[in-house]
DNA sequence: GGTGTCAAAGTGAGCT
DNA sequence: AGCTCACTTTGACACC
């Protein structure tokens, strides 16, 4: 990241990744076939959402610790007139619109099931949302928005690498280092088996040998 | 205070 | 109708 002073969603995917390591969750052997096609699957995770349900259970975040982390999370009740103190300005203005922050359990929940799967069936976004109490339409355009900055990334990687500029951005940074821990994690779950699935043109993910 | 970046949400068109 | 992508808007934050 540019400004990696951020620190609302500070967390790298390796945590993601040393995180599922520790739950044991290495070794399904489906995993490929699941992101082959991760449109039309119906869960390669159920255990890992128990484990999840089990985390925000357990989690020191409260609901309502949650809740203020997301400051106005629904969006059909976005403002209230809890901070309209002049009410008939705002009836002529436009409604603020309200951004959730989601917090960093959510985000690293989200992320960690958007590294095994890039869609979620209707069934299992209303899972996720569930567990990680958000509305169904905030996982939804969490995935689609995760979706789109990936493929920007790596349309700007190519387009540098195009243009024989190798300079080294922090977002290739990153995205090697996602890379080679992903290599890594599927690799040391298959060492004899040289071959992960990475996204190819715009949804499809195909088996790459290297 | 101005500026840059990130990310949630809005918009609109296309697809099934 | 409900989903997706592509793109935009906008709130929040960090840095100077």
């Amino acid at each position: 990241m540019a400004s990696s002073n951020r620190q609302l969603t500070s967390f790298f995917i390796e945590d993601i990744l040393s995180m599922r390591e520790e739950k044991g969750e290495e070794s399904r052997g489906s995993s490929a076939e699941s992101q082959t096609d991760s449109r039309c699957c119906t869960d390669g995770g159920e255990t890992h959402d128990a484990l999840l349900i089990a985390a925000l259970a357990t989690t020191p975040a409260s609901p309502d610790d949650s809740c203020t982390a997301e400051r106005t999370n629904s969006p059909t009740e976005a403002t209230t007139d809890a901070d309209e103190p002049n009410h008939t300005q705002t009836l002529t203005q436009k409604q603020k619109r309200s951004r959730a922050a989601f917090t960093h359990l959510q985000v690293l929940e989200l992320e960690k099931k958007f590294s095994r799967q890039r869609y979620l069936s209707a069934p299992e976004r209303a899972h996720l949302a569930a567990a990680l109490r958000l509305t169904e339409t905030q996982v939804k355009i969490w995935f689609q928005n995760r979706r789109y900055k990936t493929k920007r990334r790596q349309q700007l990687d190519c387009y540098r690498k195009a243009e024989g500029n190798v300079a080294v951005t922090a977002a290739m940074v990153e995205e090697d280092l996602l890379r080679a821990s992903l290599l890594t994690t599927v690799y040391t779950c298959y060492p004899y088996r040289p071959c992960v699935y990475e996204p190819h043109g715009l949804s499809a993910w195909r088996p790459t040998v290297w």
